[in-house]
DNA sequence: AGCATCTGTTTCGATAAACAAAACGCCCTG
DNA sequence: CAGGGCGTTTTGTTTATCGAAACAGATGCT
């Protein structure tokens, strides 16, 4: 007999709760299969805690307090204080001179190395294309059942697109996810649409497995994907997949649906498709290997 | 009013020790001399394993299955496995198609934002310098007792200093922790110089007090630092400090000394003076942040 | 001043997690 | 087919960790 938590098990119990998790993002916890039940089965509480804690530093603008983050995670506060004494002591956090907490050096160059070389390469390009169009441009991988923003350069303009580097939005409603499933072997979409929900975020998110298949065909018929007002009301946005590298990454432009067209995005798409020709190709450099010196 | 923290302790340096791989920046925290129980009081194991386990995949080249990651850890191959299923959860691990370990995609974003601010300015400049020299160009902020580089454009010739972004170098014997060393309050650097063993690294390793000090009065009369082949026998580098950021950070050109002369130096340290004042002054772009007030 | 109240720190019985050892199925290789 | 790797799953026992509550040091309020 699992014991269940006294405290009640919402998914955003311990999870920090910022309204967003509602999206469903969460897919099934995964190692192979794993059925729901299945899914409290290996979890322990120690290494979500930390996580939480991370992650609630990383989405808070400034600084928190020990009070703070021992509320939002929902820990007594002692062990919360113990938790944050460990992570600055391998510099995972630190303290400003007030000694509130916040994300500390640890991270540096933290990530899977093929991502990090990609992003290098990726990034310049993204700000040309900004500067071409003057929107915000990104570059966005697969990321379980959702797409993940790896690198953003955004619009100066003061209506703009904004997407926030390291968050996440639905495959199945954005311009990037369907880039990116468009290329993806049929089963594993089968796999990626059995875990989700296609909830509609708009009047014009696609609610259906089989339109989104067809949608899918489209957009490899005609080599690029839009976002018609899919997952923002009035943003549209047109993306591009990324071929001949590990990753399963896209590029993309979004902007206000008034200033861009439909009319407006075959001729960025044939941009964004020179640019992934591009990133796709051989590396420009040579230092893929061994960082390790 | 030194600082408004209340008089804490802080949790001293410990880097997770793989039993094979002895990366000491320093090994301050020496259990004898300064209160042994101390150390200990607070720390967590269960955090300080996440770390572990997390810095380990970090700085894997390649994928590392369970068996080796309970090993390097040391701790039950039933209780890593745990682990990892609960970071995989949470994105902060996946695996790859032979179901081998490496770090996810939850931390795209996940660091410091003055930091992140601070690269992205940075980066572009470390590129022209780099190719302006042909020599490996970084960008290192201080991490505790040590320097970080956080950015490294690297030199595309095959004889060159190779620096891996991420990684820290003690303060005492590189050019960067010098011109960092120097910006600091002198109050500061005594707390800094307490904490660290200045070891040897190679004959011309300073590793007196006493002359770091003056070292760090020549370095602020002359405007930048120099590290002749005191971290690396055949390593010379040159650093200018960064000033008006919040972070202590400074830019270095390194190079093999066969081809990088004491004459060189002073232009180059006048180059990178000129690039640590266009990232001293205001922003170049927009804050998105209200961070600053 | 006095009091209220907010912090971060410390303590100690209650509790959850780790341990070790083993077994499982599973894919290899010989 | 036996043998050895691997990842996954289980068990009772040992051990580390948790959480409530108390502690101490700053504020701020009247």
């Amino acid at each position: 007999m699992p014991r269940r938590r006294p405290a009640g098990r919402n998914p955003d119990e311990l999870d920090h709760e910022s309204a967003d998790e509602q999206i469903d993002i969460h897919d099934a916890p995964d190692p192979a299969t794993a059925t729901p039940e299945q899914a409290r089965k290996y979890n322990n509480r120690s290494v979500e805690r930390v996580v939480s804690m991370l992650n609630v530093l990383q989405e808070s603008p400034e600084p928190m307090s020990l009070v703070e983050i021992h509320r939002s995670i929902r820990m007594a506060k002692a062990t919360a204080f113990r938790y944050l004494w460990t992570l600055e002591k391998h510099r995972y956090v630190e303290r400003d001179g007030d000694g509130r907490y916040r994300l500390g050096l640890g991270f540096v160059g933290m990530q899977s190395r093929d991502l990090e070389v990609l992003q290098d390469r990726a990034r310049p390009w993204l700000e040309r294309v900004r500067d071409e169009t003057g929107e915000t441009t990104n570059l966005g991988v697969l990321d379980g059942t959702a797409v993940r923003y790896v690198e953003v350069a955004e619009s100066p303009r003061t209506v703009r697109m904004v997407s926030v580097r390291g968050s996440r939005d639905p495959l199945y409603c954005t311009a990037l996810g369907k880039a990116i499933a468009a290329q993806l072997p049929a089963g594993q979409v089968a796999e990626l649409l059995e875990q989700v929900d296609l909830k509609p975020r708009t009047g014009n998110t696609i609610t259906s497995t089989d339109r989104f298949l067809a949608e899918l065909d489209a957009v490899r018929r005609q080599g690029y994907a839009v976002d018609d007002g899919e997952n923002e009301e009035d943003g549209r946005c047109v993306a591009v997949a990324i071929l001949g590298t590990r990753l399963p990454a896209a590029l993309s432009v979004s902007a206000p649906s008034s200033r861009f067209t439909m009319d407006d995005i075959p001729a960025v798409a044939a941009r964004l498709g020179e640019i992934a020709g591009h990133l796709a190709g051989e590396p420009s450099g040579h230092r893929t290997d061994r960082a390790g010196g």
